[in-house]
DNA sequence: GTCTATACCTCGATAGAC
DNA sequence: GTCTATCGAGGTATAGAC
């Protein structure tokens, strides 16, 4: 059975282009002689795949959907404790404090950029946010906090897009650090009252 | 004496236009055209004032230092405990609530789409969060914390980042009152510890 | 000082050869 | 399915009349 170089790998490989330079240029900023600098590919062959620039962007957003619930699933079965696992979401931002400090998170600039353009997939990129969201509220619930779990798991995104755009602002990886142990000493504080 | 309607006064009214275009559509998605129509002046005359667009960022966040700061004085005019001014601080999540659902924070956006495009003026517009900072810091002194005044000052501007970033995510309204009420009570736990 | 006209470039998008 | 060539729109910036 012969490796099949198909349409579908292409289509791929412009998406994942696509999906860093959108995070690391912002979508207005980068064009389509980037992404073809970035695969090898010509301008004019994207059209073959996507009509427009909009479809690319609403596959990117599709892709990190796939990729972060994926994450999501990994850090539920590399541990059994709710704790341990929303710790696992904290840690991203000194796993990638580099990138961090030099593009912002990845889903609170898009949605930003996207609210700034009034553009048609802004609600789209807010599902990102949502799977986040939803997943840290399981963890909440599990956590015995299911009264306010859904406050709590915005609490600490909120805390996390803060951390993240102070940041990429001051390039400061002691304060990312800093941040990140308040943030677990703030988990520790949300054990179930009674127990 | 006349009133004189002299350059100095178009320059700023291209200033101002910009000011809020760059804010509500973001720096590169604003062109001349933008700023045209909502000034009523021609394009051509902008080069009359400025050599490029690049001078007119750089005249925006002049601008906004200037404002800032003089919003920064009125608080500690308006209030003289220290607590009251941080809570001054806080209130502009609420008072503004309607254009951050909208575009963010003008600060924190900037910011973060000038790291991504890798503009010379990324670190002017950090400047700007550097005056919240360091007017934090100096109310959190003024509380008794001097130790601790430059990372207290950084995580009430952090927290603010973050409320900023979701509300514009979510639109969410009752999320910015809970998140700024939670901020006033970690505020009121931050008194010096023996007094 | 402000305007109109326009140069020049880059973008997204299209057409058609291969 | 991928390429080259090119179009039309819209961007920043310039030239020169008024």
């Amino acid at each position: 059975m012969e490796i099949k170089v198909s349409a579908a790998d292409t289509r791929a490989q412009i998406v994942e282009a696509a999906d860093r330079l959108f995070y690391e240029r912002g979508f207005e900023a980068t064009t389509f002689g980037d992404i073809a600098s970035a695969t090898g590919l010509s301008r004019g062959n994207f059209y073959y795949h996507f009509r427009t620039k909009d479809e690319i962007l609403d596959a990117v957003i599709a892709l990190r959907l796939v990729n972060t619930s994926a994450m999501l699933a990994s850090w539920e079965r590399a541990s059994p404790r709710p704790a341990d696992r929303i710790r696992s979401f904290l840690e991203i931002l000194i796993v990638n404090r580099t990138k961090i400090m030099g593009h912002g998170c990845p889903v609170g600039t898009l949605c930003t950029e996207l609210s700034k353009l009034d553009h048609s997939a802004a609600m789209a990129s807010t599902g990102l946010f949502t799977l986040f969201r939803d997943w840290l509220k399981l963890q909440f619930v599990a956590l015995g906090r299911a009264d306010e779990a859904d406050a709590l798991a915005m609490h600490a995104l909120m805390r996390s897009q803060g951390v993240a755009t102070l940041a990429t602002a001051f390039k400061d990886e002691a304060f990312i650090r800093r941040e990140v142990a308040d943030l677990k000493a703030w988990l520790g504080a949300q054990a179930p009252k009674s127990s």
